[in-house]
DNA sequence: TTTCTCATGTAACGCGTTACATGATTAC
DNA sequence: GTAATCATGTAACGCGTTACATGAGAAA
């Protein structure tokens, strides 16, 4: 349950809505993938719950009314320690490669293919992250530590996706 | 549900039983991750409810009666079907990151500290998949195309994890 | 007039994980 | 005597996804 710990982390910044949580989590690179209606305001409930964060409800006259949560000071505790913990190995689950292992049943044309989609597929995954780090929407933009490791991470992500453009390049050569 | 076609392609090579596809799990790099107990009796069952497998169950003195699974033509096909969907991006979920995207809460030391933990994981990580390769268990051994692939698969995860090292140690000059 | 934004939420399902359960045999 | 191997399975739960639902106001 990381996603408890994404919220808790972005309420470190500021208070929020959970609308404005499910717009902010596209933005962030490690997430961008997650981060769906039903997730976040039933965390936000449990969050509350737990006394990790406050809720003021906004009465708007023209729009339905806002609750903005605050994380607390047992909120901000929980997330230190989440930081704290022992990272966990990254756990990449890339169906395509388990395409790959079974791709004997294939001709060459047909594997080709398949890279060729996969390699669009990667191309369009690295435009995304360029775009997003262009836009730099969602950062957080305080401290210079903290924006250098939102680089990073933007840096490792491209990185990422590059070598296995090159990886692809490789194998588009040697299957004949 | 990538675990179903998983084990089509398991079964594309020969027979197997639940028990010995669980222990095949563990040595397929793709999917070294998964496969336990529940997912694969269940995914059988379901499989052979489809026709997509059939069942031997062969008695044996000393030990539990095995259920031997072989795949049909129709398995086969779905196999296929499978393989030439269009593929999708790799979906890494890298709690690390997460982490220091929110890393601010913490001092330098404490980041520290987290990196070279990280870094550790890491390396053990290179070690299982390298223990793996040369072992080479699990690897189909047939065809020179099949075994190249699997080569090149084995390389891609070395090279991720190798790049994840360097990028650590970029973060552990620059975070002072 | 249709679509988008603001803003909240619920229902149902799917995939996967951990832990539990059995029971004989063989290796240390 | 203890642990591991062979071989099957079930129960319960957790996290996440897709789709559904409402309802007003602004923009195309």
């Amino acid at each position: 349950m990381s996603i408890k710990y994404a919220i808790l982390g972005l309420l470190s910044w500021h208070p929020y809505t959970g609308y404005e949580l499910k717009k902010a989590f596209p933005n962030i690179p490690a997430l961008y993938w997650s981060g769906n209606n039903n997730q976040i305001y039933r965390t936000l409930v449990q969050l509350h719950n737990e006394k990790l964060v406050t809720r003021q409800i906004e009465i708007q006259d023209n729009y339905p009314s806002k609750k903005i949560y605050t994380i607390t000071e047992k909120g901000l505790h929980e997330l230190k320690n989440w930081l704290l913990t022992v990272p966990e190995p990254p756990q990449l689950k890339n169906t395509f490669m388990i395409k790959l292992s079974f791709a004997d049943q294939l001709n060459k044309e047909e594997i080709q293919k398949q890279l060729l989609d996969y390699k669009n597929e990667i191309n369009s995954q690295i435009l995304i992250i360029k775009e997003l780090q262009k836009r730099g929407n969602g950062k957080p933009k305080r401290g210079k530590r903290e924006t250098y490791l939102w680089e990073m991470i933007h840096r490792r992500w491209i990185s990422y996706y590059s070598n296995e453009l090159e990886w692809i390049k490789e194998l588009q050569k040697n299957i004949k």
